[in-house]
DNA sequence: GGAATATAGATATTCCTTTATCGATATAAT
DNA sequence: ATTATATCGATAAAGGAATATCTATATTCC
């Protein structure tokens, strides 16, 4: 099975197999450590990235089975192919645009954050009600006023919305960019977001962060204690 | 069961069972919700949190049944004693000090974020090596100059450090919180970090959240789509 | 060319989480 | 009082993810 009936593998996994959650999410974390190495390494093995990461070895390899299929016994993959595989996973390569709601501190910290064009996200401006934020920001980015929102989106049909406004207000942004057609919205404020069937909504949950870290403080058990992350 | 040997469940609990990983995760949502409905609610059933919060009926109430055992038959639980048992097991009531290094913009913004006080954070004092940064922010914290951070987290026994510092910087700020006796690290740079056993380290990891985001946009097909927090 | 070795891949098992089902009980209504 | 009902609590089943075990195969070294 190495390297012979590769196409056939393919197509069963993109057909039949939807990639584990769990994985999807490793799926990052192998991309930035790749592309760190991929001056020196040539190429590596699942033991070698679960070593850097701390993860388990078979995991790896099991979530770098669901992206590609070209590793080879004894050398592992090539550093280059596996990159482009798991960026194929991810769509790092279509650049998706996105508007962001809130141009407070972390509206603005977000905003100006480079790193997001590396998994294919490009956040276009950002939007505030309070007249004075809106201009051009630091980095280079325009804040607008609330009410071009509707019209900014529909223009260009962006599909992602990140929200960075008071938890008060974030269910009233939220159905407001349902509304311009947004398919995807990343909520930043702590509250829970409703929002129709077809569009998903993801919260970064800093509290949860906290729990974890909170608990661990609180037990300082003989457990084995492996990072989470 | 319902009210007479309390104790003795009580007791169990916490001697032999750990509270579930993901459970302790949504019990920051729960109490969210409980606080804000308490004036309204003084009562509150697993069913009213499970469709505010879009979860499943049965998941919240052995959610609820993993912190506490008030709860009775057609009455629910009495929204105060529960907020009290949750606030018990994250742990919310004692105050727990932080130091933050790195005071870009990120780090700031966590800065003056009043909502972490919630849960029993507080962030005592920020760091960074750039001394044009340092001095008193916004939010009336200070920025020291990074040499004075062991002697800093020593004195007052600091056991939670918050990176907000370049990737490139991330692990080396790490080893040294670990050298001033850190037990837990909330790592904001999207790197992995390692540290010793005994020490935590929680990764938000905003680009697994994207990895999230951007499946959904590839792939518009028949799937329920339960929005993923 | 043959043996040793490191590694991928497949299968099976275990563990954790979620969901389903059933029984018990406090409140409300008749 | 008796019955109905909403809800909790416990047990059981199902699902998904992590881990272990085994097999196959390139590469390397002799």
């Amino acid at each position: 099975m190495y390297n012979q009936i590769s196409k056939t593998k393919k197509a069963v996994r993109q057909i039949k197999q939807a990639i584990p959650l769990q994985t999807l999410q490793r799926l990052p974390a192998y991309l930035s450590y790749l592309r760190r190495v991929l001056p020196d390494k040539k190429n590596v093995s699942a033991r070698t990235i679960a070593a850097a990461l701390s993860l388990g070895e078979i995991q790896v390899r099991k979530d770098l089975a669901a992206v590609s299929d070209k590793g080879r016994p004894k050398t592992g993959y090539d550093t280059a192919e596996l990159i482009a595989d798991i960026e194929d996973t991810l769509g790092c390569t279509n650049s998706k645009d996105a508007v962001l709601i809130g141009a407070g501190k972390l509206g603005t910290a977000l905003l100006s954050y480079k790193g997001f064009s590396e998994y294919g996200l490009n956040i276009v401006s950002a939007f505030d009600t309070d007249k004075s934020k809106c201009g051009t920001d630091e980095s280079g980015k325009a804040v607008l006023p609330m009410e071009k929102l509707t019209d900014f989106c529909k223009r260009l049909n962006i599909r992602i919305g990140i929200i960075t406004v008071p938890a008060a207000h974030a269910q009233e942004i939220c159905d407001k960019l349902v509304d311009c057609g947004i398919k995807a919205v990343w909520n930043f404020a702590p509250v829970h977001l409703n929002a129709p069937p077809g569009v998903l909504v993801k919260s970064e949950n800093m509290a949860a962060s906290l729990a974890l870290l909170s608990r661990h403080l609180m037990e300082p058990d003989t457990s084995p204690d492996k990072d989470e992350e």
